[in-house]
RNA sequence: GGCGGGGUAGCUCAGUCUGGUAGAGCAAGCGGCUCAUAAUCGCUGUGUCGCCGGUUCAAGUCCGGCCCUCGCUACCA
């Protein structure tokens, strides 16, 4: 039975380029489930974009002299290509800037306000004189009225750890300029949270299935919610679509109310493309569909609590009812998989104090997949874990290099020397069936491991496959048969290969390119796992770009979760290796770079 | 302050939901093999499972308290 899997990815902000932490978060983990739910037979959607929108976008274009749309242009590109390059199978990887998205996010505001979710008030706010522009309580520090600590953020203060109002600290000034910023009352629309109140906690509830700090943190909010504002002082995002709001220059929608609805807009964008417009439905609006959405565990309050508030509301269910808007009612995430973080050598990442491995530079000196396995296997999934470049080293050189690719090699090179071909199994021995069993069995673990997101352990099982097999091969010796019994080294070399192959499938989703390189090592043609596509769209941006490009793909391959026994008599070369081990001397090299920026 | 994660062998971590006196990988030592990218296979682990107390025949695992550490705290994303 086929099942419809939106693979939801956390949209990465368009501001500079990506670090290996934001990837280790929503990237390779959402890989992993779209290319193994695909292998399994499942309809798989997987969509994502760059978040081009808000205050740090502006700041950042300021200060390089630029637009905050050409800054968006250029961050954007920058960011889908590495994505490419890591091999993220998109269906489509696209933009908040879009028409397309500007269109669909105005309709959700519409069809919340309609029912009343949305609505307006003055509130006094935080502007910068200079710009008229709202100032973020994060970009205003001041003295702390509590402990008197100089550097107090507007929310917060770090010294003391109270919450603040930025109104009550003594001397407020602007991080961004330096200039004092002005209180004023300012009319915003603001989504109504208290009236989802009690549909999220019965909806939190019914989630068994989600990881249970984030169901936690999730009810944990739920005890104080209030109206949220979704509009902003700013000329920088997408317009208010009301008659005396649209053309104002000086309000727009917030960025985080329109990135959540990016997973709609690209889902409304993807079908349009592939010539049905209604296609996406299948993935929204089917009850049997699953919505898994993947992000760094500070985004677990936009998709556990907001994304659910407004799906609900444009539903029409909430405190105040109401009907559908005119897209129809829509699927709230079935699984809000959130992973901790990645710190690095020891330290938090951090672009200004240049503790950063940006995944651009990263993949221009090693392999994609060396990448991926380091982050799955070491990664962040279940809490916080520490990325070093020795560790790298060594996961890549003992058990990537070592095991892995050191088993494929050394059984295609002793078949390919000594036979030249697959060999018929012959008459199998107990210990041949119990690892080609063992092997056939993994299919199932690792399959139920990685569909409920422990991939982590998924991984583990399919390098424990590979162990088995360097195992047997150690037992059986088959270089010993040549001469003495050729034909059970044969059979030997026919277990092994069958088991090498096996172990290739189970390790496709983690390892897409290394997996590629295996099947055509093994005499296989055609596609096995096919890598996302940077295609141009030739039609202009809301923001007024002339054209724009999006990571988009044709996933269906030959590639299926189960074991295909081998055809006997396909020819088979010496192989060379097919994974690069490193030089121990990386790390240093690593480390001396990072100190010096 | 509130909330959450973590504190288990030299290192990185699993195991805690469903109690039965502790595991994996790496590192180290010894041995085997020589097909393979000096790869691989086997053998070798006496750790107060952060601390204190409780429940129990039995606790790393449940309950209470405490300490340390990391993170989040929704008008930065």
């Amino acid at each position: 039975m086929s099942l419809h899997v939106l693979t939801a990815v956390a949209w990465p902000y368009a501001n500079g380029p990506r670090h290996i932490g934001h990837v280790a978060g929503f990237g390779v983990p959402s890989d992993v489930f779209a290319r193994y739910h695909r292998m399994a037979g499942n309809r798989v959607l997987m969509v994502s974009g760059t978040d081009e929108h808000g205050t740090p976008i502006q700041v950042q274009a300021e200060r390089e002299g630029v637009s905050p749309r050409e800054l968006a242009d250029r961050n954007s590109l920058v960011i889908a290509k590495d994505l490419q390059q890591l091999g993220l199978s998109y269906d489509l990887f696209t933009r908040t800037t879009t028409r397309n998205h500007y269109r669909v996010t105005q309709d959700l505001f519409r069809g919340l306000l309609d029912s009343g979710y949305i609505f307006s008030r003055t509130e006094l706010g935080a502007i910068s004189p200079s710009t008229g522009r709202t100032l973020p309580d994060r970009y205003i520090e001041g003295t702390c009225p509590i402990c008197g600590y100089p550097s107090a953020r507007g929310d917060q203060c770090d010294n003391c750890g109270n919450q603040l109002d930025p109104i009550d600290l003594i001397e407020p000034r602007s991080r961004i300029n330096g200039e004092t910023p002005q209180f004023i009352d300012t009319e915003q629309f603001f989504l109504d949270l208290p009236a989802f109140s009690e549909v999220l906690s019965d909806w939190l509830r019914g989630q068994q299935h989600w990881r249970s700090n984030v169901q936690k943190f999730a009810l944990n909010l739920l005890d104080d919610l209030k109206p949220r504002a979704i509009t902003r002082d700013l000329d920088w995002g997408v317009p208010v679509p009301l008659p005396d709001w649209r053309d104002r220059p000086d309000k727009r929608i917030y960025v985080w109310f329109d990135a959540v609805i990016g997973y709609l807009s690209a889902s409304i964008e993807w079908a349009a493309r592939t010539g049905d417009p209604d296609a996406w439905r299948a993935w929204w609006q089917n009850p049997d569909a699953r919505g898994y959405y993947f992000m760094g565990k500070d985004n677990i309050v936009f998709h556990a609590e907001i994304w659910p508030a407004m799906l609900f509301g444009y539903s029409g269910i909430g405190a105040k009812g109401g009907k559908p808007g005119p897209l129809g009612a829509l699927n709230r995430p079935y699984d809000v998989v959130s992973s901790e973080f990645l710190t690095m050598e020891g330290k938090k990442f951090s672009s200004s104090r240049n503790v950063v491995i940006y995944v651009g530079d990263m993949l221009s000196r090693y392999d994609a997949d060396a990448l991926r396995y380091y982050l799955t296997a070491a990664g962040p999934e279940s809490q916080d874990t520490d990325f070093t470049w020795a560790e790298f080293v060594r996961r890549n050189n003992d058990e990537l290099v070592a095991g892995w690719g050191n088993l494929v090699n050394r059984t295609i090179s002793m078949t390919a020397k000594n036979l030249g071909a697959i060999p018929p199994p012959g008459e199998l021995t107990e210990a041949d069936r119990a690892l080609l069993a063992s092997s056939a069995a993994s299919f199932g673990t690792v399959g139920e491991l990685i569909g409920k997101n422990r991939q982590k352990a998924a991984l583990a099982e399919a390098m424990r496959l590979v162990a088995e097999a360097n195992k047997y091969l150690s037992d059986t010796a088959p270089w010993k048969l040549k001469n003495s019994d050729p034909d059970r080294m044969a059979s030997v070399l026919h277990t092994a290969l069958q088991v090498v192959d096996d172990a290739k499938t189970l390790l496709t989703p983690f390892l897409p390119g290394i997996s590629t390189k295996v099947h055509a090592a093994l005499g296989g043609t055609g596609s096995w796992a096919a890598m996302p596509e940077l295609v141009e769209v030739d039609e202009p941006t809301a923001a007024g770009s002339p054209s724009y490009s999006v990571l988009t793909g044709d996933y269906a391959t030959q590639a299926r979760w189960a074991s295909e026994p081998l055809p006997v008599g396909r020819p088979l070369d010496p192989p060379t290796p097919i994974i690069a081990k490193l030089d121990p001397s990386v790390v240093a090299e690593e480390l001396a770079r990072l100190e010096q920026g």
